[in-house]
Order: C-alpha cells, then sequence, then structure tokens
DNA sequence: ATTTTGTCTTTGATTAATCAAATACTCGTT
DNA sequence: AACGAGTATTTGATTAATCAAAGACAAAAT
C-alpha cells in the first residue's frame, strides 16, 4: 500500500517521462513536487527499494512495470474524480484539480467502479487529457499539433488542455477556447511572440509559450 | 489544519462524550482507536496545547468549543458522505461506513456542499444517525428507547443503529430491522438474554446486548 | 589540464505518529 | 497504614517525510 506521497512521486515521474522508459532527472521531480533536491534522493532510493523505480545515481530514475501501473491507476483516478466533479456534482471546471488532487488518494476502487459507471465509462476528462484504461494500457502524450505548431488558417478543434491551473483555466474559459470548441489561428508572429486565433466566440490573443499548452487537431 | 489523525482523535471523544462535556478516560480511546495507552497520552498531550482539548493526568479528556466544533465537522462530513454514497452511487449500506472513514478527511468544504445540496439536505444518514447542521448544533445522542429497554407489544419504528460492522450490518439487512421499519418486540426475556421481534417480513431473534444497539420510538 | 558551474548526494536535524516496556499514581482492601 | 490491582504516564526507539547545509561529481570553459 504505496503512501500518498509515494503516488504522488510515481504520478510526477510517468507525466515527467516524455515518452516510453525516458529517464527523468531528479531535479525536474524536485521542482515538480516542490521540495529540495535531498529529498527527492533519499525517497528515491527507498522506493527503488521496494522495486516501484530504478535509479541510476546522478542520471535520473525510470519506473518499473509496477511503478507504471500504480502510477497509471493514480492517473486513472484523478481524471474519473475530475469528470465526476464537473459532471455529477456540476462543479466548476477550474477548481476540480486540486479537490482530486485530494481525492485520489482515499477513494477506493469500490467507488471508482461506481462513479465510472455512472458516467458511461468517459475516455476523456474535461480538460481533454485521456483517462487510461483499467487495464492499464499507455497514457498517450500530446504528440500532435497545438496552436503553437499548427497550420496556420486551417480549421481545427481544441483536443486538450496541458495547464490546469486555474488562472490559465479561468483564461480559457473567458476565451471560450475549451476542448471541443473550432478554432483556426488567423495570425503567428515569432518576432513578437503572439498567437491570434479566431473562434466562434470572437478572437483570442496569447502567447506562444501558452499557444503551446493547446492541443488541437485539424478538422 | 489538523491531520487526519487528529480528527479521528476529537471524533472518538465526540462520540464518547456521553453528554455535554463529559470527560473520556484515555484508556477507553486507546480501545476506540486502537493505539497503546501510552500513544494516547502523547497525542492528547499535543492536542491540549493546541486547544482542542483539556487534559486532566489521570482523570481523562474534555474537548473545548474549538474541539467540538471539529468534531462535529468531521461527524457531518462523515455522515453526508455515507448518505451520499448510498443514495447517488447506489452502493451497498454494510460497505459504505469504511469509504466514509477515508473520504471525510480528503473531502472540502466545497464539495461537501454540493453534496448536501444535491441530497437536499437530510437531516440523517442511511443508518439513521442524525447529520449534525453546519452551524455545529450538537449531535443528540440516542437517549430514547431501544429493542432491549422499550415496552412489549407495542408497535414501534426503528429509528437508528448504534453499530455500523459490516457484520451486524448484515443481519439487520437479513432481518429487515433497517431505520424506518415497523417492529413489536414479541418476547424479551432476561434470563435466556434474548429478545424476539415481529415484522412485516416476519420475526427476527436477537441477544439483549445487540438489541441495545437498535433506537426504536413508538408509534 | 585545471577551474568553474551547476546538479546530485550525504549528513545531521526535525516533526508526527506510533510501540514496548518501565515507572508512577490512585483506589479499594486488608 | 500498607498492599496490590488496575490505569496512566514516561522513556527510549522507530518509520515516513522533510529541510538546510556540506560535500562530491561531471561537463563545459578557459
Amino acid at each position: 500500500m504505496p503512501t500518498s506521497t509515494v503516488e504522488n512521486y510515481l504520478k510526477a515521474i510517468l507525466v515527467h517521462s516524455s515518452d516510453k522508459d525516458a529517464v527523468v532527472a531528479t531535479g525536474t521531480l524536485a521542482e515538480a513536487l516542490g521540495v529540495t533536491p535531498g529529498t527527492i534522493t533519499t525517497m528515491v532510493k527507498s522506493m527503488a527499494a521496494r522495486g516501484l523505480l530504478e535509479h541510476q545515481p546522478r542520471e535520473g530514475v525510470r519506473l518499473t512495470a509496477e511503478g507504471r501501473a500504480v502510477a497509471l491507476a493514480v492517473v486513472r483516478k484523478h481524471r474519473l474524480i475530475e469528470t465526476f466533479l464537473v459532471q455529477v456534482l456540476k462543479m466548476d471546471w477550474k477548481e476540480v484539480h486540486e479537490e482530486a488532487e485530494a481525492l485520489e488518494h482515499a477513494l477506493s476502487d469500490r467507488v471508482l467502479l461506481r462513479i465510472d459507471a455512472i458516467l458511461g465509462h468517459p475516455t476523456s476528462d474535461p480538460h481533454g487529457d485521456p483517462i487510461p484504461s483499467p487495464k492499464a494500457p499507455a497514457l498517450d502524450r500530446g504528440k500532435g499539433a497545438t496552436l503553437a505548431t499548427c497550420e496556420v488558417q486551417r480549421p481545427l478543434r481544441v483536443e486538450r488542455i496541458l495547464d490546469q491551473s486555474p488562472p490559465f483555466l479561468e483564461f480559457i474559459q473567458r476565451t471560450g477556447l475549451k476542448p471541443g470548441a473550432r478554432v483556426r489561428v488567423r495570425e503567428r508572429d515569432h518576432t513578437s511572440g503572439i498567437v491570434r486565433c479566431e473562434l466562434k466566440e470572437g478572437e483570442a490573443t496569447l502567447g506562444l509559450p501558452e499557444a503551446a499548452k493547446i492541443d488541437v487537431r485539424p478538422l
């Protein structure tokens, strides 16, 4: 039975493994989890001893099959909870992330099963992130286009929002750039660093780093 | 921000204060919480330092106003969660207690508010236990009659089940002695220690200590 | 080849929660 | 008044998670 701290470490490693068995630097984890580097080293050693990951000193860490399975289960739980909070409890899009952060460590599989059934076995959460299946196949990283890389003038649909922070989600909501919305890039200027998009509700302008947080797919 | 351990200690003290400002012995708490007496003494001292309770050495503990408020909030959360799990997630009566035990420490007030609204502000949970109001008026202890003390032959209604352990609830379900059911004591024998009741579904026989766990009210 | 820089690991402490075992207290009996 | 039984408290350790600061290393710069 991993503690919630261990679950959070595993989740962070999974999310920062750009693909398959990528090695994640301990510094990256320290940053992501908001603890000092020394803490990461200590935790990582004890988790390696438990068989949840491999640690090559001064290189980084890689999840074992077991660690990956636990991490995927936590992510699945998180995203199902978010979906449930929005669809059933009618909570606000912007606040569910932190709620799910706490609940994902307390909710039993029994309850999760009921939630999954009531939601009709959804495959993506309100932010457009895929919900890993219980049999734990990979969670695919957004490898398609974003508003920062897509073709200009092409009609697109917003697929996924890669930043769950309340202020960013607030902006997304205000502009209407939510998953499912139709959008088209009108202008992208690498000198000024801005992207101007057109959507049903009007126009939205955002910076390139912000545009890179919005996955899109050509229609 | 009390830890979940502190919340559990407060809840246990509240539940074992037979009324108002009763003093609870540390030994009682050790028993209830499943830890050694020494642990209780240590925890109790630190909680007293935080102002959650008063501790008279070798006497017992008493909740302060603040400790009582926290304890009532936890109990309220617990019972609303149980009700939600049964009514909305259609979970089994018998398994919701332990689920709520974990969830009560992770669920935010924001989510609780939504749950309360969706349930229509209920005043008692599936076991018939009263749900303390948010303004924290007392939770009344079952001071009425039980199947062990009520008048024989009088028509009654089951009010509340005072033991949430799965085996006992299993028995309650099997016999139909659930809150709301109509029942009548046919025979109570203090020599053999048994109580025979009649209800719509037939007859149920149980021991006196068990009968004392079922609150009833005359119709 | 040496130095510098930036990242990682170690070391020594701290806090919360817990136990086992030793000690101390209080009450009811003799 | 002294004793013994039953509780309660102390004491000394342990585990998980964390920090600050010191030390070690590797890769880039000179």
